[in-house]
DNA sequence: TGTACATCAGTGAACGCGCGTTCACTGATGTAC
DNA sequence: TGTACATCAGTGAACGCGCGTTCACTGATGTAC
């Protein structure tokens, strides 16, 4: 049963979406095509009339998780910090960072994913960059990928953790280190 | 073919410290029983003479790749970010450390790795606030916790980066940030 | 110390299962007139 | 604008494959005397 064109795009942007929520939930291997398909309200057999395969879909899902997530990208670094460093982070994973849900699966991925990833990790830098702390560019720049570093961390730490109050107590730290204590350097 | 039991002994080790190496190399998912018994001079058959599943052996193994990586803990804080943040941790995940491969799987694991990473990560966190800069014990504590972040993140992010200068520049940013920026505060 | 037998670690074939992927078919959509 | 037909997105059965796990069997080890 043919649909129409704007049923297409409309379908396959329900795959992306589905792909990128159920891949930073339970990473890459965990979550099926089949189960995708279901969660964007199709059977199987169509998703090879959208994609080439299932590493083609990561690749884009990956992508269309960065562009979900860049809602946060107006904020200045100690605004983003304040976003990505909280509990509804932490505990809404498929909603949340790309990178803290799938960047060390990524890294064992294919070139695309990874090109995907080094591009989107640039530009994070620089945007952060542009308002981190620090006298010269390049304290600066170094402010930024450390800040951005700890903030990945922390959450992935957060994430590992069994222990309610040590989760909370890594993010709460690592956030008041980045917002407060580094100003004063 | 019964084997002698200091064999045994040896046999269930080999086991192991093959599964801490391919499981950090590549994701408890992507590594399979027959392949970890193979590594290990065995045939698949044998496996479950020495655990009860795989998951059982996921979290043995995690805390077989803890013990091996705890040659570094004797290091201080910035000792540690040296030898930690280097190329040659990331370019050998194999017998690096068991979080920056393995925690965000990890999280999704089971109750009893979960328990056994939140008992590490506490070690770590207060075998750092110890040598952490800071005049209060909550300051070198939160140093401490910041500090492990911003490792586990860029040692992540440097892994997930395609290109080889962004990937050093990210290591060895991270590291100048945590073993000199941070001193003058 | 030497012998006879019970034990049991390792082997390799086999299992059921879910995976990614393919394909003949269906029927609504898009198009030519 | 209305009709007839070609197109093609989606369906669901089927595929080969590798996975975790099981089990009858083998033969060297450990033990009882």
């Amino acid at each position: 049963m043919r649909v129409s064109r704007d049923q297409v795009a409309e379908n396959r942007q329900r795959i992306l979406e589905a792909a990128a929520r159920l891949f930073r939930e339970r990473g890459f291997d965990d979550v099926s095509v089949a189960e995708i398909m279901t969660a964007a309200g199709l059977t199987h057999g169509a998703f090879y009339g959208h994609f080439a395969s299932k590493e083609d879909l990561i690749a884009r899902a990956f992508s269309a998780a960065l562009a979900q997530a860049s809602a946060w990208d107006e904020k200045d670094l100690a605004g983003y910090a304040e976003v990505y460093l909280s509990a509804g982070h932490r505990d809404s994973p498929g909603e949340g960072c790309p990178f803290a849900a799938l960047a060390t699966e990524g890294a064992r991925g294919a070139a695309p994913l990874r090109n995907t990833m080094t591009l989107a990790l640039r530009r994070r830098i620089a945007a952060f960059a542009q308002t981190a702390p620090g006298e010269t560019a390049e304290e600066r720049r170094r402010a930024a990928i450390a800040s951005w570093s700890a903030m990945v961390g922390a959450i992935i730490l957060a994430r590992a953790a069994d222990d309610p109050a040590l989760s909370d107590e890594i993010i709460r730290e690592t956030r008041t280190w980045l917002t407060e204590s580094r100003r004063e350097v």
